[in-house]
DNA sequence: TAATTTCCTACTACATTAGTAGCATATTAC
DNA sequence: GTAATATGCTACTAATGTAGTAGGAAATTA
């Protein structure tokens, strides 16, 4: 019933290179540091989610990492099967069981079933601007005087 | 984002006791076979629900479990959540950082919190006499001229 | 060419999960 | 009372997953 450290440091690096919105490259280190991630984990999760195809790479001297898709339609639910995998609560009481199935595994299956897609429909309806907006309103209306 | 095996056969168990319905206690060796669970495996499994209150023993011969709560109003999620502990997918992040917040605190805060609820919703909609009906509804349409 | 930064494999420490094993203790049928 | 059955309790273990570390190769650009 939980979302690992991994996964939730992958949401966060996708939303801190979203926020800048900018051309340039982000480096593993701002975000790193922006976030509270150590640098080198945080190259581990950004190199996966390059292989997701979520973020782009740029190498050398003022690379970094770009978002690869739009921040508008990317949802967190993507993020989080790709990071975590299947995200569902009881994989194996899912698959059909034949003629060994036991008492209670139909209703069970139906139980996990409805947790799944509600856990599903949450993360489906979350995009990274969704974020953005509720964080920045957020602030602007608790913290008003609040200096950096 | 996983519902533990030991979770998964507490809920077995309970269900096992309930569908029965007797005055008779249930003995672990009839619940383990009946639900394939490893018979040291259900001894402790029972225990544990016993000092959750959810059921209750009578030791000796013709011994076993009994249900000390109504089927129709013990939910699923009341089990979970005395089993498993905490059903939040990210504990650590709901927390309040205070002056320590990071950008996107707040708003990932809110979307586990969101999942959090439709979790908890989904598991407190389900008694186990639901589970049951289900189960033997099912079993009635399906396999009509299933034998054993 | 030097500096910067990504890219890649391998290793490790720790926690959790899913059990096992052995024996003590309680209860009841006979 | 005694035999049979069942719970109660502590401790141990194997496997898996999580959260990182470490070292260096390769690419890019000023």
């Amino acid at each position: 019933m939980k979302i690992s450290k991994k996964c939730q440091y992958a949401l966060k690096a996708i939303l801190e290179i979203a926020r800048r919105n900018t051309s340039q490259a982000v480096k593993t280190h701002d975000i790193a540091c922006s976030q509270r991630i150590s640098q080198r984990f945080t190259e581990i999760i950004l190199n996966e989610l390059k292989h997701g195809g979520f973020v782009e790479s740029r190498r050398g001297n003022e690379g970094g990492y770009l978002l690869a898709r739009d921040h508008k339609t990317l949802t967190v639910r993507e993020v989080i099967e790709y990071i975590q995998g299947d995200i569902s609560v009881a994989p194996e009481a899912l698959k059909d069981n034949g003629d060994a199935s036991l008492f209670g595994d139909e209703a069970f299956k139906k139980l996990w079933q409805e947790v799944n897609n509600s856990v599903s429909e949450v993360c489906a309806s979350k995009t990274f601007a969704d974020l953005i907006d509720f964080e920045n309103t957020k602030r602007e209306k608790c913290v008003p005087n609040y200096n950096i």
